[in-house]
RNA sequence: GCCGAAGUGGCGGAAUUGGUAGACGCGCUGGACUCAAAAUCCAGUAUGGCUCACCCCAUGUGCCGGUUCGAGUCCGGCCUUCGGUACCA
């Protein structure tokens, strides 16, 4: 019988809406488990295959859990700020507000279709004034403990569109609208003080079971090391003398190298370089500057391209032997990055050596290279030579000692820089969360009162192109008194990155329409962490940071418990298409209905599952998906050619081996290694093993009717358990053809595994002659070598590749290998 | 460029700690059922070779080299593809 799935899905699915089955209730918490999936963004391109790719599989993985006996929450909700729907706007004229709660409700039809077991009371959206409010109470807490400071930062200008862009509005850097060359152009911005908490975010991915790739990611991203800080005077050469009072401050993480700093480069950026470019070098100086204007900071780094720079005219004086060493500009080196200023020490840096060579700069080797060492920079460890005091020390003492020296004459120390910078939340756009704050001529930067909140978006806005931020036309938003004169103030016209909505809005679900405060304390205590994250690796390296740092900070200001957001992290794989990442703009959205409406849910969910590995994702084909659908087919044929055998029979928890028939214990063992293997599967997110391995099992059931009716009973209703995780309106289905009258999710089961069943009496093992395989023979489990060796060498497909050879060796792994090694 | 991954039959993939490479599925080939088709069921299916009867022989996990009795798995060096690179989310 064909799988009637639209009848059978819509039925349950009712069923579970009916009856509330999927409602949490957070006073149980011995066994929660918070259960997460990184909320949706509502693009106009709806749902598409990507999103069932990581939503599908991981609510099975929810269920599983849920049949383990754990009190499962798995809310949904919709990351609903942003700029592609501020671009739809502007190409179309259609409000982002009217889009975008379109978009929600065209998608959460479509979420329901999947059949998810989304707790609907838990849901959120980051643009509702409710929510965003908090993110301004959140900006005003950090105000309060300077961790949110406003700074100039540099903005991605089109000239033309006289507009913002962000980096992926450029195109080889020019603006993608028009082509014209994008500048870069500064401006008063608000960061996030991030850096605070380098060392902890570092420390604390010891303490959380996250993908080790991710977790490298993140420590690279922090970038810590342990070097140190050296003043450096400058020196300039004429008409001013020698007298500067300038210091310049470098940041090395090579202190050892002092002696063959032979030159300083300056960020083209840094505030001293105008100060000391001398006259007869400002023309050149100024041009270079503006000949990078337009570089990235990938194009400014990279190691392939020839390096750049210029002579400033000034000199500083080396503080280990008083030379003069002259200083340049070189984009390789960032303002960003330490103090924007280095010691080059070409011996023993690549980039110093290739920049010296260019130039024409000394080089001096400060570590003795071994004798057969051929190349350039030296960068290995190695006795220190033309060093003065440190030569013969190897790189860590040396190391000690210049510091030790720095520190004592009060010109450096040893220090730790980190590559993290602060996180810069201004955007100069309309659809985000405007920033509580009025700029007062008199006052400066004067924070809104909390009772104030929220500053809400106004919706009568020109949000087209032109000007710096949106807002800042709205006179009647952006023209304020004061809060503390009362003089006419603007408010502040940015508003702030999304990345600050999506940083605790899992605290936000456990109770969406909590007023009292930014969530509920009383449930949040109990049900933070987040127990298991789902979401994709391309958030490594910035939600995943930008969540933990303000968890860090909310726990500090004594509103959350615990020191890590999400406990336990796995990533899904991306789903492509023909190559590239499934977007609207690419034109490559695969649409689930085209699939759904043929199949099923069940069916197109198992298929994503058995694609391959969940983390690895893959290229979309739907060749194949005929396979989930047989296997579908076949259980619900299966169900249904014994439904009538709970009425004729029960089935016991356990069966003793010896008082089954043949055939019987024959499928009691089957079934019992399918449930383990499919437990431990699906538990590690393995869902294309579990499935072959229910695949496997369903080959070998086509003899059940052999076997007596209680254990046929048995067997079905572990079929059904292990199924209904994977595809719940076919469990479900199944559970009932069996007689059951509740839902199989609604009292959590999972079949306990008889261990004894797992054992088999003879094991296969293979015969090797010099690491070639032979033969295969079947020997009792366990098999002393003495016994094995018996049968191995009567094989005569083994005997023939040793006859005229002398035995060397002889290798017996026990129930898996005999190796003999011929000479 | 830098950081992080991945490369296995015609295709998706399996092999969980170094121990029988190709489980499971798709596709394909042949057969059964049928007036016929679809569906379903059964058998075969890495490549090459032979006396293609075989439980035969050789080769084979991106490329080159190494360690080991034994390498898809470990080490060194490449190549290709993908994710991120701080304003897409």
């Amino acid at each position: 019988m064909r799988y009637p799935h639209a009848e059978i899905e819509s039925k349950w699915q009712e069923f579970w809406e009916e009856k509330q089955v999927y409602k949490t209730d957070f006073s149980k918490i011995e066994k929660k488990l918070y259960h997460l999936n990184m909320f949706i963004y509502p693009s106009g391109a709806k749902l598409h295959t990507g999103h069932w790719y990581h939503y599908g599989p991981s609510d099975s993985w929810a269920r599983y859990k849920r049949m383990k006996g754990f009190n499962v929450f798995e809310p949904m909700g919709y990351d609903a700020f942003g700029l592609p729907a501020e671009n739809y706007a502007i190409q179309t004229g259609i409000h982002p507000q009217d889009s975008t709660i379109k978009n929600i409700k065209d998608i959460k039809e479509q979420l329901k279709r999947i059949g998810c077991m989304y707790d609907w009371q838990a849901e959120l959206m980051t643009c509702a004034p409710e929510y965003y409010k908090w993110n301004q109470w959140l900006f005003l807490q950090l105000y309060k403990k300077g961790l949110a400071y406003r700074k100039k930062a540099p903005v991605n200008w089109c000239p033309k569109d006289q507009t913002v862009l962000a980096n992926e509005q450029v195109h080889d850097g020019k603006c993608e609208r028009c082509g014209t060359e994008v500048i870069q152009r500064n401006l008063s911005q608000w960061f996030f003080k991030i850096t605070d908490y380098a060392e902890e975010l570092l420390q604390g991915l010891d303490t959380i079971n996250w993908p080790e790739k991710t977790k490298l990611m993140q420590r690279n991203w922090i970038g810590k090391s342990i070097g140190a800080e050296v003043d450096f005077r400058v020196y300039l050469p004429s008409g001013t003398g020698d007298g500067s009072n300038d210091i310049i401050r470098i940041f090395t993480t090579r202190p050892d190298t002092l002696f063959g700093a032979t030159y300083m480069v300056l960020a083209p950026e840094h505030p001293l370089v105008e100060k000391l470019t001398t006259a007869d070098h400002k023309y050149k100086v100024e041009s270079y500057k503006e000949s990078i204007k337009s570089l990235t900071e990938i194009e400014r780094t990279s190691t392939v391209k020839e390096k750049t720079g210029v002579f400033t005219g000034a000199y500083a004086i080396n503080p280990v032997n008083n030379k003069k060493i002259p200083i340049w500009i070189a984009d390789y080196v960032l303002q960003t990055y330490g103090t924007g200023a280095i010691m080059a020490v070409p011996g023993q840096d690549e980039r110093d050596w290739e920049f010296a060579e260019k130039f024409n700069l000394p080089i001096i080797r400060t570590v003795q290279p071994p004798d057969e060492f051929a190349g350039k920079a030296y960068l290995e460890d190695g006795p220190a030579i033309n060093s003065d005091f440190l030569d013969g020390l190897f790189v860590e003492d040396a190391k000690k000692k210049i510091n030790h020296w720095l520190e004592q004459k009060g010109i450096g120390k040893a220090t730790v820089n980190y590559r993290l910078r602060d996180w810069l939340i201004s955007r100069q756009r309309y659809w985000g969360t405007p920033i509580p704050i009025i700029h007062c001529e008199k006052c400066g930067e004067v924070p809104v009162s909390e009772a104030e909140l929220p500053i809400e978006l106004p919706y009568d806005v020109d949000f087209k192109l032109g000007g710096e931020s949106p807002l800042a036309r709205n006179e009647k938003y952006i023209n304020v008194k004061c809060p503390k004169c009362g003089t006419n103030s603007k408010r502040d016209p940015d508003t702030m990155d999304t990345f600050v909505d999506s940083s605790w809005y899992y605290f936000r679900f456990l109770n969406p329409n909590y007023s009292a405060g930014i969530f509920d304390k009383s449930i949040a205590d109990n049900w933070v962490p987040v127990d298991m994250y789902v979401g994709g690796a391309e958030h490594a390296t910035m939600h995943l940071l930008y969540a933990r740092f303000i968890h860090k900070f909310l726990r500090d200001i004594g509103i959350a418990k615990g020191h890590e957001p999400f406990q336990t992290l796995v990533h899904q794989g991306t789903i492509t298409n023909a190559g590239a990442k499934m977007s609207k703009s690419k034109g490559n959205v695969v649409n689930p209905d085209l699939f759904t409406s043929k199949f099923g849910s069940d069916v197109f969910r198992l298929y994503l599952m058995f694609m391959g590995p969940y983390d690895m994702g893959g290229d979309w084909s739907d060749k194949g998906i005929s396979g989930t659908d047989r296997f579908v087919n076949r259980i619900y044929d299966l169900f249904n050619e014994y439904k009538d055998l709970a009425n004729q029979t029960t089935a016991k928890e356990k069966y003793d081996l010896n008082s089954l028939s043949e055939q019987g214990k024959f499928i009691y063992r089957r079934i019992n290694q399918t449930l383990q293997k499919v437990d431990e599967e699906v538990n590690h997110f393995r869902f294309n093993t579990a499935i072959a391995a229910m695949m496997e099992l369903l080959n070998n059931l086509k003899d059940l009717s052999t076997c007596s009716k209680e254990i046929q009973l048995y067997a079905l209703q572990r079929l059904a358990i292990m199924v209904s995780p994977l595809a719940p309106h076919l469990g479900e289905e199944c559970w009932s053809l069996l007689g059951n009258t509740s839902s199989i999710f609604e009292k959590p089961f999972w079949y306990e595994v008889d261990k004894s069943a797992l054992i088999e009496d003879t094991i296969s093992i293979a015969v090797q002659v010099n690491g070639k395989l032979r033969a295969t023979i079947d020997v009792p489990l366990n098999s002393e070598q003495e016994v094995v060796k018996k049968l191995v060498f009567s094989e005569e497909r083994v005997t023939k590749h040793t006859a005229d050879k002398t035995i060397v060796k002889e290798i017996y792994v026990k129930n898996k290998i005999y190796n003999i090694v011929v000479k």
